[in-house]
RNA sequence: CGGGGUAUGGUGUAACGGCUAACAUGCUUGCUUUGGGAGCAAGAGAUUCUGGGUUCGAAUCCCAGUACCCCGACCA
């Protein structure tokens, strides 16, 4: 990609209604504009970060049996009839204007929209387990968007559903679904602490989140630092500073981000939906159901959160938009180096511009790409190399930089 | 939804109730330049959030509304 190409434009200074360091610097780098609070366009370049944290997603979703699907955003109100979440006051109203009334809610959440399709399509003990999931625009009405990416009207999530044939099986699923998202999370350099928390309007029994520590967080963790043992401040026992209830060790109390959850439903959706099955002994049983929740928009704020300097973005290697940012300074051009890159996969952002070296490191160092490459008249027919997190660089030959970038 | 704050070119800011709303940056054009946001020159860009009021006169004071940010309540 070519950076003279690029549509997104970058700002020197943050717009002065942006004050979380996700919004400041996503927005100065152009990877998102703020459309309504909380509501934000993903730029191409934010856009991208966005498909690869997804397609890191998609890979351990279906690494456990997980089926993409999607379903539509735009959910008649009946669905929501069984289970009488409407009355949870969290959705938009829409209708038509030729109608009266509305019957139609942004969809905030699908397990009311999925469980009856699943009833259609599992009706045995050998359609069972099954494990549907889909990435898609949630809406909800909330009172109050703030911290950036982190609270919207709008976001990207992912959403998994299971359903199980008892509650053994979905404890089974529950746990690798645990330990799947452990991988995601991994993979997308967050160190996340698996918690117990409530599970608000979805389920009565106790759920777990995935916590990443940070100041900006609007949840308090008490966290074991002996074996890492947490649990959500809103139905926890422990104490800051007083005994982990699971080893000896001392509790830490501490702001957390929000960045997955996991509910085991039991058959709260299949009661209100007469979803039953066929046992291997002939009987019905009520479905035992799952579901799964990562916050997309989100995560990318966390990132932005936890790996940043006074300068800029510092994206993990596995999320960032581009591998390498090749920066052409002087007269040197960059143009031939930039197609073997491509040429060799390495996907690579060009500053092409014509300006000035120092502004092209400014905005290099902003937007965070992994690799920095310059060639100047400096580096000769050389190439210099530097990873954003490190103060060293190194020059090398073309061949080398295609080495280590492989 | 309660409390607080803010609103002026794309962005950041300035302007005592009084001249054609200023500065920086960004943008356009030309030339020069190129290792940490460069230089010169010329240009474009504003209904000072909206509506009302006070006044000879309002970006400025008053009222109302709207938007955005922060705290709280609520919530992935």
């Amino acid at each position: 990609m070519l950076q003279s190409k690029l549509f997104t434009k970058i700002l020197r200074e943050a717009p002065k209604d942006e004050e979380a360091t996700n919004a400041k610097l996503l927005t100065r780098g152009g990877f998102v504009y703020k459309t309504s609070a909380g509501v934000y366009t993903y730029l191409p370049l934010g856009w991208r970060v966005i498909q690869k944290i997804a397609d890191i997603i998609r890979e351990e979703m279906n690494a456990i049996g997980g089926e993409e699907l999607q379903m539509p955003a735009l959910v008649e109100k009946k669905y929501w009839e069984s289970t009488g979440r409407w009355s949870v006051d969290i959705g938009y109203e829409v209708f038509g204007k030729e109608e009266d009334k509305p019957n139609f809610v942004l969809g905030w959440s699908h397990e009311d929209l999925l469980t009856p399709i699943a009833a259609r399509n599992i009706s045995s003990y050998r359609d069972l387990p099954a494990a549907v999931y889909q990435i898609q625009t949630k809406f909800r009405n909330e009172p109050r968007a703030k911290s950036g990416l982190l609270r919207g009207k709008e976001f990207l999530m992912k959403d998994l559903y299971s359903f199980h044939a008892s509650e053994k099986d979905l404890l089974e699923y529950y746990g690798k679904v645990a330990l799947a998202y452990r991988k995601i999370f991994e993979r997308c350099g967050l160190k996340a602490i698996y918690t117990l928390a409530a599970g608000g309007d979805f389920t009565a029994e106790n759920t777990h989140e995935f916590q990443v520590v940070a100041d900006i967080g609007e949840d308090t963790i008490f966290v074991c630092g002996k074996c890492g043992y947490a649990e959500n401040k809103e139905i926890s026992k422990l104490k800051s500073g007083g005994k982990c209830s699971q080893c000896d060790g001392g509790v830490e109390e501490k702001k957390s981000i929000e960045v997955g959850n996991i509910f085991p439903l039991g058959t709260k959706y299949s009661e209100a939906f007469n979803f039953k099955f066929r046992d291997e002994d002939g009987k019905e049983k009520l479905v035992v159901m799952g579901s799964y929740g990562i916050g997309i928009g989100r995560l990318m704020a966390t990132i932005v959160e936890v790996y940043n300097d006074k300068n800029g973005i510092i994206w993990p290697e596995t999320v960032a938009p581009f591998k390498a940012h090749l920066l052409a300074l002087g007269s040197v051009d960059g143009g031939k180096i930039y197609q073997e890159l491509q040429k060799a996969g390495v996907e690579i952002l060009y500053d092409d511009r014509d300006t000035n070296a120092g502004e092209k490191f400014a905005e290099a160092d902003l937007l965070g790409i992994p690799w920095r490459l310059v060639v100047s008249p400096k580096t000769g027919d050389k190439i210099e190399v530097k990873k954003r997190n490190e103060e060293d660089a190194q020059i090398v030959s073309l061949s080398e930089a295609l080495k280590i970038l492989s």
